[in-house]
DNA sequence: TAAAATATGTGATTTAAATCACAAAAAAAA
DNA sequence: TTTTTTTTGTGATTTAAATCACATATTTTA
């Protein structure tokens, strides 16, 4: 644990807050499709990712999901932050993409850091801020986006977020990420492979070009 | 500016927090439809809220807008605070709605003020949550809602933040608002009359069912 | 008061996306 | 290997929203 947290939280935080957080941080590993934290949970704490990807979704009254974003290692899910500091509910789901790593945060510690490490206050307000700017990203994508401009966006995305240049899903899983239908997104990923942007293959999509 | 500072921020702030702001801040009073942030702007503070409203709006390439959300008496603009903070730009154009009085803090004191107010640290954080679940309720509104919905929570929300029922606005404004067209704006309207719900005038939308 | 600008109303048409319906290929299970 | 399930492909139709085109109020200003 101590091993990855220096990785790549050396030059983020202070040597004396890693040697808290390894004191009070909780290790645990996410199988793939893990569900990390769901609709309505209360936080007792809050995740930070060492290594992996969090797919973050928010879901209405009928059960229809909207991505909202994807967390990487170095990430941390501000709802969960707000969540856990003010006692309310969580309003989206947090799912592991493919095997992950976090810490888990006691929710304690939060504030009592905040006061003691320069770096915990910029590390928690750089969290936010990010966040908020994937937010506006979103909101950008569904108002001034059509459906093949967005889509070719999520597939770009993922693909850097997961670190791969295929991604192994299927056209329904897709669907359901960008609240529309499948056979809206094969169409349109017919088009995208004519082309020459993707190639289709089985429950894999290669991206040809970023 | 102490008198409604207290008013508003007396159960809010400590004392102390209130005493230093009536110190460094500097009072400004926004007439209606004043820009007080635009798009790429750097901040060099954060303004807090004493009395208004202030519409925050995205952009795009193309000129084309979204709205995101309100900001009322009592709340601070994130995107300011994340610009203040990293010095970077501002990706939102803000607007005052009606008249508005801000108190303007200079970027210097927020950082240390976290170390010295809690009630601070509430603040801040709590301004973030909040505007993290406005962000997600304009997500829902563009990925679960159709227009006529869309439209009519725009007119209770935006009564709600005036303080008033009814609207003085042009069917073009709220086309602008929503990234529509005004054609489509003044169909729905219409059919929002006929179902009860508002009343039509010139330049004036009264509501009739919250 | 006449002309111009602004705001609203409404039919007709187009378009992107959603939905329906079904076929076929590939993989998994029996 | 046969059957079943999962995944993908594609024509046809419907629908919400966008766009075009123009009429008619209402207000402003020249």
């Amino acid at each position: 644990m101590r091993e990855k947290l220096e990785k790549y939280f050396s030059y983020v935080f202070e040597k004396e807050l890693i040697d808290e957080i390894v004191q009070v941080g909780v290790y645990k590993k996410l199988r793939e499709n893990e569900i990390l934290v769901d609709l309505g949970d209360k936080m007792k704490g809050i995740p930070l990712l060492l290594e992996g990807a969090i797919k973050i979704v928010r879901e209405d009254k009928n059960g229809e999901e909207i991505l909202l974003y994807f967390l990487e290692r170095g990430d941390t899910c501000a709802s969960s932050f707000a969540s856990a500091i003010t006692n309310g509910k969580c309003g989206i789901r947090a799912t592991a993409e493919k095997e992950s790593e976090i810490i888990f945060l006691p929710k304690e510690k939060l504030d009592e850091w905040m006061v003691k490490y320069k770096s915990w206050r910029t590390f928690v307000i750089d969290s936010y801020n990010i966040r908020l700017n994937e937010m506006m990203e979103t909101i950008d994508s569904l108002a001034f986006m059509n459906m093949s401009e967005r889509l070719y966006k999520y597939l770009t995305d993922k693909a850097q977020i997961m670190r791969e240049t295929s991604l192994n899903t299927t056209h329904q899983d897709i669907a359901y990420d960008m609240h529309t239908s499948r056979v809206v997104i094969s169409r349109l990923l017919k088009q995208l492979e004519n082309e020459g942007k993707i190639k289709l293959h089985r429950n894999k999509i290669e991206i040809l070009e970023f």
